[in-house]
DNA sequence: TTCTTATACGTAGAATATCAAGGTATGGTT
DNA sequence: AACCATACCTTGATATTCTACGTATAAGAA
């Protein structure tokens, strides 16, 4: 529900992060995010997969078709070295910027 | 310093903010970032102009050109009422964001 | 005087990104 | 059979960023 910009700036954070925690599937990652953010953020696979296919280009991600028997086949992507390097560089972006508006805005530290 | 999606997400913010405590103009806007950021944020004025621009045309801030005598020539920016009004879409958004990434990275409050 | 730096605004264009809309295909349920 | 959920993908219109360039004046140094 959030602006375009800042969509764009969460994408890939969340994407990094979610994969950090285990291997995943564009499908599912929409369901997670939803999850996550208790419903506020439904992403389209639209939008997801070209991100995806961008992440692994640059040498983020990396992926793996996997078919279980009896079962859709999936394509599971998996956090690189290279991805964690990004997703820390990142998430220390985000608090330095976050630090700079909570200051300019006067947010309690609680927010 | 933040990335070019960071960047892109509080560009906008930003502006609004600094335009909400006063009306200013583009070269004393981007010392102003610079010195708000502690030198983190460092905007040229080719990226900062065009958004000026834009946020103009969307009817969020509206300009003046003042010219003092023995100065230069400034266009001074003023939020406007609807600029307002985004500015608190804007901030609420931000705020909802963080706390779903401070969940996701387990940070401290007072972070 | 002349040069440089700081101030102050602007545009053009390449590169990049978003996102809706559409497409393909399978499995499970009614 | 019909329908929905799962699961992937691409295209194309639109928007956006940001580098590089251009214009101009004032102040201070060499």
């Amino acid at each position: 529900m959030a602006s375009k910009g800042l969509m764009a700036a969460t994408t890939k954070p969340l994407i990094l992060t979610i994969l950090s925690e285990g291997k995943n599937y564009g499908y599912n990652i929409i369901q997670q995010v939803k999850k996550i953010s208790d419903g506020q953020l439904q992403w389209s696979d639209g939008m997801l997969y070209p991100v995806l296919h961008r992440l692994e280009k640059d040498g983020f991600i990396s992926s793996e078709w996997i078919i279980t028997t009896s079962d859709r086949r999936r394509k599971y992507y998996s956090i690189t070295e290279a991805g964690k390097k990004e997703l820390h560089v990142e998430r220390e972006d985000w608090i330095s910027l976050h630090s700079i508006l909570k200051n300019l805005w006067g947010l309690k530290p609680t927010t």
